[in-house]
DNA sequence: CTATAAACCTGCTGGC
DNA sequence: TGCCAGCAGGTTTATA
């Protein structure tokens, strides 16, 4: 599900919705989505932990918690974080999870929800994860900026600090194709699949060309066209292409803007010529033969 | 070191 | 209608 957009609408929600609360339990039907300790031992540790920031670190999302501890979250490919009241009902299943929020889900229980903070003020914070890749980590401050996750991360491509010669410096240096290069997160922190394949069309830039080609003004032009790219998905809340959504259960809207992610056959919105896919580093990937020419 | 592949999971889609 | 291969927003780990 998530870019940087989609991560960013997120934690615009879970800033007004849950800093300042307390968790007063946890709840976990999977214990593989939380990393490194038992949930019974993290249910203990975090009971009482208020609440005292939201941030972005490129697709992370890290909520700071008194005592210098902080809950980090990684969403993954189909990871929701929603806030809300919920009721846990015991069925021959197992658990399930009522969700009373209504719209885009099809119906009041939603079956994916896998982990849940109570929340001191009756509502609840939780995480749905249909293919159960989301992991949640937990600890000292020191321990979660010693993650390699974290450690490695490269600039945020919203980063005032990386400008054009930083980056030119960076990409200039690469050996893989431009598009691999800008789905690092060692390199930039933030772009997926859909925003590269959305930049790299805007720039009439061909997703295989190996990065190292790229000349000085390429690059600058990909940085500003990656911004301008990103800030619109933000303020549309994100791109809804299979299930992802929001905090309160909606879809963002950049999903009808695409330029040519999963266009597949269809027109290229600047020369008709019809949209091909291919694949790099196991990615689909989506180009105008036309206007991007290796 | 690099490049590719597999692994982690489930549900949906399209072809036969 | 039914089955099954292939595919999906990401990242880490294994293999060559």
């Amino acid at each position: 599900m998530p870019e940087l957009p989609e991560v960013q609408t997120i934690v615009d929600d879970l800033r007004r919705k849950v800093v300042h609360r307390k968790i007063i339990d946890l709840w976990t039907d999977w214990p593989k989505s939380i990393k490194g300790i038992t949930p019974a031992i993290l249910k203990k540790r975090i009971r009482d932990s208020k609440i005292l920031d939201v941030k972005r670190l490129g697709k992370n999302i890290l909520i700071t918690l008194d005592r210098d501890r902080a809950l980090l979250i990684h969403q993954k490919m189909t990871g929701h974080l929603m806030v809300g009241r919920w009721f846990l009902k015991k069925t021959r299943a197992g658990w399930l999870v009522t969700n009373p929020i209504r719209g885009p889900f099809k119906d009041r229980v939603n079956q994916y929800v896998h982990v849940i903070f109570s929340l001191d003020n009756g509502k609840m914070l939780a995480l749905s994860d249909m293919r159960k890749f989301a992991r949640v980590d937990f600890g000292e401050s020191k321990y979660i900026f010693s993650l390699p996750a974290i450690r490695k991360l490269g600039l945020d491509a919203l980063d005032g600090h990386l400008t054009p010669a930083i980056f030119e410096k960076i990409i200039r240096t690469r050996r893989k194709s431009i598009k691999q290069t800008l789905m690092d997160p060692t390199v930039v922190a933030g772009i997926g699949n859909i925003y590269a394949d959305d930049i790299l069309w805007s720039i009439k830039v061909h997703p295989a060309r190996p990065a190292y080609t790229l000349d000085r003004s390429e690059i600058k032009k990909l940085l500003i066209s990656a911004r301008k790219i990103l800030k619109k998905a933000i303020r549309l809340r994100g791109t809804s292409v299979g299930d992802y959504r929001d905090t309160s259960g909606r879809p963002g809207g950049y999903g009808r803007e695409l330029l040519v992610y999963r266009r597949t056959g269809e027109p290229c919105r600047r020369c008709r010529t019809p949209i091909q896919r291919m694949v790099l580093g196991q990615r689909p990937a989506h180009f105008c033969p036309r206007c991007q020419k290796l």
